[in-house]
DNA sequence: ATCCACCTTCCTACGATGGGAAGGTAAAGC
DNA sequence: GCTTTACCTTCCCATCGTAGGAAGGTGGAT
């Protein structure tokens, strides 16, 4: 029976399962060495061995990672993606916070480019060497 | 009351001048074994030693930090900071360049967000499975 | 003399990724 | 067959900025 659906679940070498899914070799051991992913079967050689399901996988991960979401919360969100008896309420709520902490994040850099664009505005920029910038920098008291 | 000595130059351990300078002793030995801040002297015993000139530099590099220059921009902040003769237009060039970075960081981080909310708004958030947060993660194709 | 706060150096870790060495293996060409 | 080439394996190191801790020495006050 398996033998005759063989070429339906065609497996891969890393190399291959990096290809399909968009995420090196070097990072796919390293999530299974970190148990992000389970370890996969290995050839007599001990060459590790990707089906379909595996990339999809590491495919998840990857656009996971483009989100910005951290290991850990990818670990979450792989088991709840696993799980299909799971509360959408769980993932929104990881999102959610997710969300926020990109915009904590955000209006940090904001903040740090305001500071700066009102000192580059005053600075001349030309061959004195009279500079708001340093003089900000140099400040003797906050 | 330091009156009695006003003009002296009261040195301190390498505690004293992270206090001063708002700059932990850990990072204050940190930048000077990266070269970000020359050696100082030392007591007979081995102390670190700083004046008034050293937590200066040390706050100046803090505050570099606070607007979010790494290390290899600070060097050239503070070898700008202290040539007499520098140009201003360098210092903007800098400054304009990591305003840059940061409106670049700020950018994809957004995009992440604006991403987040689409599909974080068309997830119910309740007790049933179906999330099309997790539909987009484990979507075949991108 | 004792105590405690401080100092020293050295090693470890984080989070995510990449580089590279040293060596084994698969599959092709000749 | 034998060689080449491309791939695979593990293991170690580097990044960047920061922090924690161990083991041991020093300074000043009690």
């Amino acid at each position: 029976m398996k033998a005759s659906i063989a070429a339906a679940e065609k497996s891969m070498n890393i190399g291959g399962a990096a290809k399909a899914s968009g995420v090196s070799a070097k990072m796919i051991r390293h999530y299974e060495a970190i148990g992000l992913v389970p370890k996969v079967r290995r050839t007599d050689s001990g060459y590790r061995t990707y089906d379909a399901n595996d990339v999809h996988s590491l495919s998840f991960i990857r656009r996971s990672r483009v989100l910005g979401f951290s290991m850990k919360e990818i670990k979450k969100l792989l088991n709840l993606w696993r799980n299909k008896t799971r509360p959408s309420s769980e993932v929104k709520k990881l999102a959610l916070e997710h969300i926020r902490d990109l915009e904590k994040k955000i209006s940090e850099l904001q903040a740090m480019v305001d500071a700066l664009r009102i000192l580059a505005l005053k600075c001349n920029g030309d061959d004195r060497p009279e500079c708001p910038i340093l003089g900000k920098l140099g400040e003797i008291k906050d």
